[in-house]
DNA sequence: CCGCATCCTTTTAGATACTG
DNA sequence: CAGTATCTAAAAGGATGCGG
């Protein structure tokens, strides 16, 4: 069974466990996490617009959807500002914030040992180790 | 500017972060993880037809797909033994292990604050804030 | 037994045009 | 400005049959 590294999700409903498993899915995908990223870089509400420049390659469309998403999974707050034209700010929550260090350490790790993800080196310590 | 969170990715090429973003997104999927928790858990290799069987709803054609990813990454071992009919053996490397604690952590986060994702969460802190 | 090849369906994303 | 609507393209996934 190897040491229970996953004690944690015994005692989880089925409900449960799918919610955690689309939260981390959600939070380590590509355009939710260079949202939050810029959000958290930018410091500051960001407008649509400033997203939309900020978030390179993201289309209006994704930006939206994903905006709705990361809304509803209580990571950023939408303020509508009621003017003509219409403004609308983007912010990161605490729990935004929170996660988005917590994924940052995950990142971090990984990039760190950049190199070792090849297929070559784990050919070679199985070698080795024969 | 916020208080530098993501200062370990400013000296990456661009080809090093892609890398960066792909392996952390891939380390958070559905099927990829669910494989590497597999294999965890059984603690030992394990023939494709099994893990056919232990990672519930997936097709051969995706696990087949899926492992070659993992084993390029270097996170997973695959072993033939050349008989017939053939036998191939899957097993995590000391790589994909580390690897899978790590987001394991980020995973038990997520799961003992499940109930704080909520957009209505946000929203009543911002309405208490104000 | 393992897994590739093919075909087909579903999902996701990009481009463009339009509205309050 | 901040979306929505529509259409199309691309990617992911399921089903089935074949081959080493």
């Amino acid at each position: 069974m190897a040491s229970d590294m996953f004690e944690f999700c015994s005692n989880m409903t089925e409900e449960q466990d799918a919610r955690a498993r689309a939260l981390i899915e959600r939070a380590a995908a590509k355009w939710p996490l260079r949202i939050l990223h810029v959000l958290s870089d930018a410091g500051a509400p960001l407008r649509f617009s400033r997203l939309l420049e900020r978030v390179e390659g993201i289309s209006q469309k994704v930006l939206t959807q994903t905006l709705r998403t990361l809304e509803n999974d209580g990571l950023v707050i939408r303020t509508l500002y009621p003017q003509v034209p219409p403004r609308v700010e983007y912010e990161l929550t605490p729990l935004g914030r929170d996660l988005l260090m917590q994924v940052a350490a995950l990142w971090r790790w990984i990039v760190e040992r950049l190199e070792n993800f090849d297929a070559r080196k784990a050919v070679k310590l199985t070698a080795a180790a024969v």
